[in-house]
DNA sequence: TTCCTTATTGATAATCATTTTCAATAATAT
DNA sequence: ATATTATTGAAAATGATTATCAATAAGGAA
């Protein structure tokens, strides 16, 4: 093992990315991808910024932010927002379907389900309708979200 | 005309909400509706502040994020987030395929397009994909978001 | 209408996630 | 090792949204 995930890993991919952008591979970077790799939830920055710091704890909230835009800016990680008023962040692990997911979010108490239902077909949606909209817009899309919006089993079940 | 919308539009629709819910219909409220159903855009809490201001200027700002809250919480609104730090609101025009649409966000400037390409192919997977995760977690879904992120034509073009 | 109850309002202050500043530090090329 | 400059972290600033609370007005009853 020679880097901080071993051979193979994210490592690889980013650090690549990071040369190509004239980016320097700092700590602080280095630790803040090793504690999104590792979750799978959808931290927040001050989430991601507590998990950093209990590994090396000089690393300043400021630069949590900093790198999580930086990121985001790279497409190696998605940003969303729950309507909780904070930004999560997930790590974006590659264009195969197999980790293409979407959310699911309970208005009422803020629970989020991943969900992967139907992911092929809407993939070939989304691509169609991606090419439609490039062509008639002049769009680059990079990316895109899907949400949905609702109560939860709980939530329901309180409100009978 | 009887009321500020006319005998139809959509003042009929929301009047009865307000009554079944318990809230008072009161000219902030009905002001706000009115701009929200005149504007076509996708407005901020402060923009629609001031255009209220312009109607009737004693109305205050916060007034205006309350009531936002209440139409969202009832369905009339749609709040959105296009990632520029602050909501956007849209008046929800009923379920009829002919306002159902998405938004088309360029992370550049912050341009933002409705479109509403393959619409009837969508509401179709939407739908099956609402009923599967209805049943699978017991979530009981009121709306859903679909954005695509990129670059619109104009900063494409900036950056060669 | 007039009176009562209480939902609603608006000015103000408070909150709090995210940015900005800027001097100190550390990553890379030579 | 040295020079260059991207990056960092502490602190202060920003800015959208929310909480407070006394004053007001909507809707029902009389
Ligand atoms: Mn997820
Ligand atoms: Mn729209
Ligand atoms: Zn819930
Ligand atoms: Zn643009």
């Amino acid at each position: 093992m020679s880097g901080r995930w071993g051979e193979r890993g994210p490592g690889k991919r980013w650090h690549r990315e990071f040369r190509g952008g004239g980016y320097r591979i700092t700590i602080p970077r280095q630790i803040i991808l090793q504690v999104l790799d590792e979750s799978k939830k959808h931290l927040s920055a001050e989430d991601i910024f507590l998990k950093v710091h209990q590994i090396y704890p000089t690393i300043g909230l400021t630069t949590v932010y900093r790198t999580l835009e930086l990121l985001v800016g790279m497409g190696l990680v998605f940003k969303f927002d729950f309507g909780d008023g904070r930004a999560r962040y997930e790590l974006c692990r590659g264009d195969d379907s197999s980790s293409h997911h979407h959310h699911l979010v309970c208005t009422n108490c803020g629970r989020i389900i991943d969900y992967a239902e139907f992911i092929e077909e809407e993939l070939e949606l989304i691509n169609k309708t991606k090419q439609e909209l490039e062509k008639k817009y002049g769009f680059e899309i990079r990316n895109h979200t899907l949400q949905f919006y609702g109560l939860c089993k709980r939530c329901k079940a309180i409100k009978e």
